[in-house]
DNA sequence: TTGAAAGCGGTACCAC
DNA sequence: GTGGTACCGCTTTCAA
């Protein structure tokens, strides 16, 4: 339980000065460090075991390569882990590291999280939601290189770029997966009308129908929620007692979870999946869609690439500061700076075993 | 986008010494500072928006009020984040705040993230699992105070306390819940025999009959897996062109995810939960156990408790050093060390609609 | 080729 | 009651 060694303790088992300790350290001996000094100060660290205060380097050096992410949710809930995985992933190939505050949706913590990190001397922020969502950005996030991932500002003129999945595609293609089945008459279960994913999603629906000369049914279509029970209960209002010939022979479902309540559901009305009906999932969620009985058809959304992507912009803001941000209203704008950036990453397909094509006779 | 203000800035405002600013802002004006020169320092403070670096304060005081966390996956993977939430809770109460690294299930990150941490001076450090697990304690933990969260040393003297889940009693107490019912045929799907929870759930259930002066059928327990899939199968098996005397009358399960199965094979084969078969499972996953059709009595693993217990015992012995740690092999303690201390946090059982009364005439 | 010294932003001790 | 100054660990400039 020693102190640890310090450039001062390497500096004097090799008997040379604390900045000829920097310099070779940091590969800018040659030239200025005689060899023999070299070897002697790099045995010296390796025998110490010496690893530079990275308190006083941040210090020294205003910037501390660490990057702070501020989420509402994501650690403390099941949900979008990955999108950090894959922002830390590029953060880490780049030297960098990540630090994760989670706010557990408290949102007046979000500001505290961030002036925390900003004290910190934190490189740059990235907010992350559980959940696409709008995002009053905290202040501080504009003091420094800043993006947002599955979130975005509900506002004219947004200031940070910010990385969102394609909903309206997902919904557009998980739909044309079950036309091109020859399904006609899908019943959609769509989430809830007040989050903003569940109307993109089932705008993606209703193209896929236009773009197909087809009509929507509207009696099919219906806000059920997000979970089992609703999945569940939704489909009984739709199945049960209905005629073979009345009943809509796919249901889309706008994430698993409700995909899950559907398969129940037909299960106990004696009907199989996808020979009688088929079930298409949302989010891909894993240990659930690719683990269900049958497994499930859902669209993936794409969590690690929508990090990276968000991560790369961030890095690319701190590098090179010139491409730094959006204008702030116009006020105090130096005029070179570029338009907030939105970024729709693609939805991924994943045909599993819960479509078929549609019954005979339909 | 103006440089932060410093102690320097308020002074020169303020028409002072840094040293006053520096007293005045930590209240330790009175008796120091004039009451008027007071004034001014906390107006000009306030005007420039003044906090401290906390950077230069933890270089200056060599502890950063920081508790860095880290952990296998418990962000990017949707299990026991509420660990974390816990600790969380506990260390803002006492004025620290905690930052995360995640490493993805790749052990030789872990080191590196430790190293990274106490680079930057955390005051201590804590490590989380996902799933009760053994771990090999990176050597940078015993450099600082640090606990374990759902995870223990295996060895024959650990250094470092640990927290963790009491899943005998858990198991026991979920047995005696179906016993209580009147269940004597009670199946156990037990998850995966290498995982260190599952052998202790069933030692439980076996703990339970004996208590009760009953024999377990061992045709009954077999070692399933933690999926859906696994569960309907394992299901299937006891259940599918069984005669109703021959059938268990309840199937305990060793996650909610296994019981998912179970629900949806019952459905299957025409079984009404719990009127023919009571179903029990582990975990109490949120949005799962309470969402699902029967909703699932199911044992709630106690992981805020855990986290709030794991780092009330971390600040302990960061903020009282003498009560530090366990001898360390015994070489080098000053002998007045304490040993290394196991919590085990009672799981909570959560009656919901999935467990019923054998049914009569068994 | 090397070492001394300044400074990053604070705190705390010590003269005045 | 006040301000000067050393120091935390490191990098970088500059003089020797």
């Amino acid at each position: 339980m020693h102190r640890k060694a310090t450039a001062l303790d390497v500096a004097k088992r090799a008997g040379v000065s604390r900045s000829a300790v920097s310099l070779v350290l940091n590969g800018r001996g040659d030239g200025n460090v005689a060899k023999e000094s070299q070897d002697r100060i790099r045995q010296a660290a390796a025998e110490l075991n010496y690893s530079p205060n990275a308190i006083a380097l941040s210090l020294r050096n205003q910037r501390s390569r660490v990057i702070g992410i501020v989420s509402d949710e994501v650690v403390t809930s099941p949900f979008d882990g990955n999108i950090i995985g894959g922002a830390d992933d590029v953060a880490r190939s780049r030297g960098f590291v990540t630090v994760v505050m989670d706010t557990e949706l408290d949102a007046s913590r979000h500001e505290g999280a961030v002036e925390t990190l900003l004290d910190r001397q934190v490189d740059g922020l990235m907010y992350v939601t559980v959940g696409l969502k709008p995002l009053d950005v905290p202040p501080g996030m504009l003091r420094v290189p800043s993006v947002l991932a599955n979130c975005y500002e509900n506002i004219p003129e947004p200031r940070l770029h910010h990385v969102i999945p394609d909903e309206v595609s997902g919904g557009r293609e998980a739909t044309e997966h079950l036309l091109q089945l020859g399904h006609r008459d899908i019943a959609l279960l769509a989430g809830l009308e007040i989050s903003p994913a569940a109307p993109l999603r089932v705008r993606g629906y209703r193209d896929a129908f236009a773009a197909a000369g087809l009509p929507v049914r509207e009696d099919l279509v219906s806000w059920a929620g997000w979970d089992i029970d609703a999945g569940f209960h939704g489909a009984m209002k739709l199945l049960d007692g209905v005629s073979p010939g009345g009943r809509p022979t796919a249901i889309m479902c706008a994430n698993d979870r409700l995909a899950v309540g559907v398969v129940l559901a037909a299960a106990r009305l004696g009907l199989s999946i996808p020979r009688d009906i088929s079930v298409m999932g949302y989010d891909n969620e894993f240990r659930i869609a690719n683990t269900m009985v049958p497994a499930l058809t859902s669209m993936a959304l794409p969590l690690r690439e929508m990090g990276a992507a968000a991560m790369t912009m961030l890095l690319q803001q701190i590098e090179d500061p010139a491409a730094n941000r959006a204008p702030a209203g116009g006020a105090g704008g130096a005029g070179l700076e570029t338009a907030a950036l939105e970024t729709m990453v693609p939805c991924r397909l994943m045909v599993r075993e819960s479509t078929g094509p549609v019954p005979a006779g339909r």
